[in-house]
DNA sequence: GGGAAACTTGCACAGCTGTGCAAACCTGTC
DNA sequence: GACAGGTTTGCACAGCTGTGCAAGTTTCCC
């Protein structure tokens, strides 16, 4: 393969502005401003400019160009558990979305050990990320603040640190939890469990605690159940524990829809319980497993599809000043399925 | 916010190396050495650098360092369904080992319109993105040639074009169909359905035509319905259109574990029937949810881990030459569940 | 035809880094 | 103290782009 520009030999690689323009036989200049929105060409030098760069197959250095402009356009997506229906579903809606803004999605995943976090977050900074969106609990506070030292817009989603200086985007897991509550009641539930993870994400957290305080407050003693990871497994075990007691709960609110999916499915495959005439089951995402004719479940939803659209609309501003900004609120919805006995109230 | 090197009032935005050098007395050169992996600096000049750097919040910048190597060290997954169970454990998968690589991962998500998708893949060109990993049937052979020319190292995951260049990893479908035949009928089944989807990806056609073939070779009819895309509601709706008939099937093989999933909900809840008394049914992929204790699904796992780990593997090296090689075969190994009557054979 | 106005184009610099090269420095030995 | 050898350091350039500025070109109007 032969450069057609330079007639040396080419490595197979990129192609530069430069070798379009010694193909087209116009500066480099032309080249630069055939690429960029709004400079000034004439109709006859553009195309003369778009034909070499077709037949070399040239594209835009991104690199360089982020090296000029204090902007690369690259959005981090700093995430747990990807493989989890809810956060896989976020994923997917912001990445379509960023794309969609011309910009692009790193993911940068935090499952691993915590120092291989900070390494990962390193990387937004080093690569000059515009923004970070913050979907897992991992990263410590002060990692976040270097982020928003340098500059970049950071944006959290269901976590509540106290910093000025990022945008926090939370759903209403206090309302959502004391309705989960008043749900079970209604529906004449007299023992009621929290199905909870060990895992102290704040809105896990959050929902628990609500729940409680709806339930103290009703004067209604609730047992509340914590057992490793926020996952399907959990709920199983949870259930195990929790059923085989002489007096069993006939409600449970589960902090996930995960945790929910495990709890329903022991109660019903080990202790033969028929949901919701034996037992009523309440959880918390609305992932896609939640509307399978096997679980039903009643849950609340996180409109994430909302969500991810206003973060990638808060993207589309300058990086805001580091004040102390009120939380955006997102309505979690009830979604009303077969898991609990009669009506909605 | 005062600039401790130059005194200026500074923006917020990130630090240079300049910068760095200034605070801490040196050249510029000594800072860039200090972060180069085996450049020469003394121990004490190392030491002031480090300092300053610190208390600067410096880091390199990798859009410039991209610059210079010709490697930004940005490797990009091609996309579809991320929110899908499968294909979000492959990004999980992925991600965590690149970040151990010391490379990150970018999104390319082709779930939109395919006008979105070649833009997308333009992306990939435009950050110079090291190599390109597609895990999704979207992109069109000619585009991935664009990559390869670029000098890209290209490798496709569960697709079989022929094209030469790209490195290929395939598991093993065929033999794993076959296998599946060979179960069904070793358990008896008389009537048996293939469930499959109208979208085209390889590896979901390529199931469907070994089953068949299979069946065919050994002188047995088989009934094959596509329906939708490859999802929990597709295989819902045919297990509707499929069930309802008189001389119902006896077994099915879903090319899908979410299919299997949607499949074996109505054949329960909407049909009544037993699994695997009455329906026989066997998956593929070994998702999470095959082992939710209400699916005890039989089916196939792919072997996530070992793939990720060699698709890294295969991107230490330098980039390959663009000669055609042979695929990379990974087994699909049996997970036998209770979703089909009697023992393995 | 002439001149003003608008447009186009090339030059040269900036943005941030890595690195070859030569100069400067240090260490140790005679 | 002189010198050889090794280590460290700074200079200057390269890598690819965007853009202000001035020079060149076209357009248009009188």
């Amino acid at each position: 393969m032969t450069d057609v520009a330079t007639g040396k030999q080419r490595q197979r690689s990129f192609v530069s502005a430069q070798q379009v323009a010694a193909l087209a036989g116009v500066s480099r200049s032309a080249v630069s401003r055939t690429f960029t929105d709004g400079a000034s060409v004439s109709e006859s030098t553009r195309a003369r400019v778009m034909e070499a760069a077709e037949a070399l197959g040239y594209h835009v250095n991104h690199l360089a160009r982020g090296l000029i402009h204090d902007q690369s356009n690259i959005v981090s997506l700093v995430v747990t558990d990807i493989n989890t229906p809810y956060q896989a579903r976020m994923i997917d809606a912001l990445t379509s979305r960023l794309q969609r803004a011309e910009k692009v999605a790193m993911v940068i995943n935090t499952s691993g050990q915590a120092e291989s976090v900070e390494k990962a977050l390193r990387q937004t900074l080093q690569y000059r990320a515009d923004a970070t969106i913050v979907l897992s609990g991992q990263p410590a506070g002060s990692l976040i603040q270097t982020c928003l030292n340098n500059g970049q817009h950071v944006i959290m989603v269901n976590r509540d640190d106290p910093v000025p200086g990022p945008d926090t985007i939370i759903v209403t897991n206090r309302t959502a939890a004391r309705e989960a509550f008043a749900q079970l009641q209604a529906a004449g539930c007299r023992k009621i469990a929290v199905v909870a993870s060990e895992v102290g994400t704040a809105s896990v957290v959050t929902r628990e605690q609500a729940f409680v305080a709806a339930a103290t407050e009703a004067g209604v003693a609730v047992q509340v159940m914590r057992y490793g990871p926020t996952a399907y497994a959990s709920g199983a075990e949870i259930a195990r524990r929790l059923l085989a007691g002489a007096d069993r709960p006939d409600g449970a609110f589960c902090v996930t829809d995960l945790l929910a999916c495990g709890f329903m499915d022991t109660a019903r495959n080990s202790f033969g319980l028929s949901i919701p005439e034996d037992l009523c089951v309440i959880g918390f995402d609305d992932i896609e497993q939640a509307g399978w004719s096997s679980f039903n479940l009643t849950t609340f939803r996180q409109p994430i599809e909302q969500i991810a659209e206003r973060i990638v609309g808060l993207l589309q501003g300058p990086p805001p000043p580091s004040t102390r900004r009120e939380p955006i609120r997102f309505q979690a919805e009830l979604v009303w399925r077969n898991s609990v006995r009669g009506k909605p109230v």
